[in-house]
DNA sequence: GCTGGCACTCTCCACTTCTGAGTGCCAGCA
DNA sequence: TGCTGGCACTCAGAAGTGGAGAGTGCCAGC
C-alpha cells in the first residue's frame, strides 16, 4: 500500500500537470507544494509510483505525468467534487430558466455545460423508455390514413403516419382514441404493450385490422425511439487539447459524430451516480485519450437520461465533476416544473 | 483585360494548388500542364496576375497561391460544375431512400454531403415560412390546459402547451379544431394570420378569451419557429485543413456552433441558385479563410431551405458544386415523395 | 512577344552544439 | 530505517550553421 505522503505526491503531480500541461519534476513539486521533504525524497517516491504504474516519464530525462491508472486513483481516493461558486449557481439557474421547450432546455444545457467546463458537452434527450405517456393522439389525414402523435411527460413529441388496411370511421376513431388514452396516460412506456394488448377485442371485427395496425405502429414507435437522441456542443474547446494536435483531435471529432458511439458510452456509465471513465477505460478507440464524466438526470428521483462532458484525460476532475453534477440537478428541476 | 493564356495560367495555378496544397512555381506549371510556352513566359504572366491581385506569394522565393479574388475569377469564369459519376448518383439515391422521417432525411443528407465532399456539411431543416399546414391539432391536457400540435407538409411537428384563461368544453374544442383545420390546412404559414383573424367571432363570448389565447399561441409558434434549425456534420474533415492547424480550425468550429451565424450565412446566399462565397466574402470573421457553397432545395420548384458545404478556400470547387447540387436535387425528390 | 540564361533570394532540411531540467544512485546523518 | 545533499549522467529542445533546391526578376537576343 502506498504511504500517505506518496499519495500526496501523486495528488500534487496530477494537480500541477493539469495546470501546466507539462511533465512535472521533483524540484518544482517541492517548491509549489509544501511537502516538507526534499526533492531527493520525492524522487524516491516517484520511482515507487512509477513502478506501481501510476505515473510515467515521456522520456528519460523529463518530469512525470500521470497515467490513466494514476488519474483513476486520484479521482477515486484523492479528489473530491468541487462545488460551484454561488455566482456560478445563479448563472446556471438564470440561463436554464429562460428555456421555452424541451429542445431549448437541451440546447441551453449543452451550451452551459460546455462553457462551464470549457470542454465538449453531451446531453441526451430524455429517453422514452423511462418516461410516461402524457397523451396519445390519432388524427385522420385521409379516410385510410392516420397520424399517430405521442406526447411524453418530458415534453417530447413523436409522430408517425399510418396507412390503414381499411378506412376507419370518425366515431370508431374517437372511441379508440379515448380508450387508448384511458389505458396508457401516465403509464410508463415499457408498460404500454401489455396494457393495449387486448384492445382490438373491444371493437367490431371489421375494424380490428386497422386497430391492430395502429397498435403495432405505436409499439414500433416505442421500440424504435428507444434509440435515443443527443446533442453535443463546445467542440471548439477541443482545440485546447494539446500540441500534437491534428492527430489527437481527429479521432475524437469522428467519435463525437457517431451518435451510436456516444450513446453506448453513456449507456455503459452508471445509471444515476456520477461516472468517470478515464482514457483507455473508454471502449472506443478514438476516445482513448479522453475522459468522460457523466451523470444521470431526471425530473424525479429517477434518471431519465444522461449528460456529461468529454475532455482530455488531463482535466480538472473536481471542477468538471462539480459542474456536471450541478447542471444535472438544475436540469432535473426544470424538467420537473414543466 | 487578361489574355486567354493568362487565364489559363490562373486556372492551372488554382488546380495545382488545390491538388498539392503547395505554392506552385513557373517550372512545375509548364511541366504539368501543356501550356506551350516556357517557364520564363509564365513568370511574366504570373507577375501580371499578381499585380492584378489574383495570386500572391507567401514569401519572396516561393511559388504563387491564388487569392480570394483569384478563386472568385476561377469559379465565375474558368470552372464548370463537375457532374457526379453515376455510381455516386446511385449511392446518393440508395442512401437517401432509406430515410424514415424528416429528422432522418436531414441526418442522412448531412452525412452524405460530408462524405461526398470530404468537408463540413450544413443542412437547414425545411423552413416553416415556406411550407404549408398539414394539420393542426388541439388536445385537452386538463380542463384549462391545451396542447397545440402543428404538422407541416414537410413532416415537421411543433408543439406548445397553452394555459387558458378559462376552461373550455369538449364540444367547443372540437368545433374550434374543425374550423381551424378547414381554414388553414394546405395553406402557407405566412397566410395563416389573416385566415384565422376573425375566428373568435364565430364563438360564444365566454369562449372568445380562450380562443384568442389559442390563436395567439399559434401565431407565436409560427413566428418563433421561423427561426430555423439546422444540422451540421463532418467536422472531423476540418482536420484536413492545413498545417497551421489550431489557429485555423478554432474560429471555424466556434462559428459552426453558432447556429445564428450559419443561418445568416445561408440566408445571405441566393435563394435557389447555387452560391459560392469565398474567404472574406463571408461576413463572419471566423469563416474568413473558408468558402461556403450553398444551394436551395425543396419539394417543388421552390426552395424551402438550403444546404451546403463549408471548406477551405482551397477546395475543389467544380467537384464540390457538383456534389452539393446533386444532393439538393435528390433531397428535393425525397421530400416531394413523402 | 517569347525564350534562355544568370545572378539572387529565401525556405527548408540536416547536422551540430549547447544548455538545463530532471534523473538515479550513493554515502552520510538523525 | 528513512531522509538528505551531492554528483555524474541523460536527453529533449533551442540555437546556430551550412548547403541544396526551388523559385524569382531581369536582360539580351531571336
Amino acid at each position: 500500500m502506498l504511504s500517505e505522503r506518496r499519495l500526496e505526491v501523486l495528488r500534487a503531480i496530477v494537480q500541477d500537470y493539469v495546470g501546466t500541461e507539462e511533465p512535472v519534476g521533483s524540484k518544482a513539486l517541492t517548491e509549489r507544494h509544501n511537502l516538507k521533504v526534499s526533492p531527493a525524497t520525492v524522487r524516491n517516491d516517484m520511482a515507487v509510483l512509477e513502478d506501481e504504474g501510476f505515473i510515467a516519464q515521456p522520456h528519460t530525462s523529463a518530469g512525470r505525468i500521470p497515467t490513466d491508472k494514476g488519474y483513476r486513483l486520484f479521482v477515486d481516493k484523492l479528489a473530491g467534487v468541487k462545488p460551484l461558486s454561488s455566482p456560478e449557481r445563479r448563472a446556471i439557474q438564470n440561463f436554464l430558466d429562460g428555456a421555452v421547450d424541451l429542445d431549448d432546455v437541451v440546447g441551453r444545457t449543452v451550451r452551459l455545460l460546455a462553457q462551464l467546463t470549457r470542454q465538449v458537452a453531451v446531453v441526451q434527450y430524455p429517453s422514452l423508455t423511462r418516461s410516461t405517456v402524457r397523451h396519445v393522439e390519432l388524427l385522420a389525414l385521409a379516410p385510410a390514413r392516420l397520424m399517430l402523435v405521442l406526447i411524453t411527460d418530458t415534453g417530447r413529441v413523436e409522430q408517425r403516419v399510418i396507412d390503414c388496411p381499411s378506412p376507419i370511421g370518425e366515431t370508431v376513431l374517437a372511441d379508440l382514441r379515448a380508450r387508448l388514452n384511458s389505458r396508457v396516460v401516465s403509464q410508463r412506456f415499457t408498460e404500454v404493450p401489455s396494457l393495449v394488448q387486448d384492445l382490438p377485442e373491444a371493437f367490431d371485427t371489421d375494424d380490428r385490422g386497422t386497430i391492430s395496425t395502429v397498435l403495432a405502429t405505436l409499439l414500433e414507435t416505442l421500440a424504435e425511439e428507444t434509440e435515443e437522441r443527443l446533442m453535443i456542443g463546445g467542440t471548439a474547446n477541443l482545440t485546447r487539447f494539446g500540441h500534437d494536435f491534428p492527430l489527437t483531435i481527429r479521432p475524437v471529432l469522428e467519435a463525437l459524430e457517431e451518435q451510436v458511439v456516444l450513446l453506448k458510452l453513456l449507456g455503459e456509465a452508471g445509471d444515476s451516480d456520477m461516472t468517470v471513465r478515464i482514457g483507455h477505460e473508454n471502449a472506443h478507440e478514438g476516445l482513448s485519450s479522453t475522459s468522460v464524466v457523466s451523470v444521470g438526470y431526471g425530473s424525479g428521483d429517477e434518471a431519465v437520461a444522461k449528460l456529461g462532458v468529454v475532455g482530455p484525460t488531463r482535466m480538472d476532475y473536481p471542477g468538471t465533476m462539480g459542474a456536471v453534477r450541478a447542471v444535472a440537478r438544475y436540469v432535473g428541476q426544470i424538467l420537473a416544473e414543466s
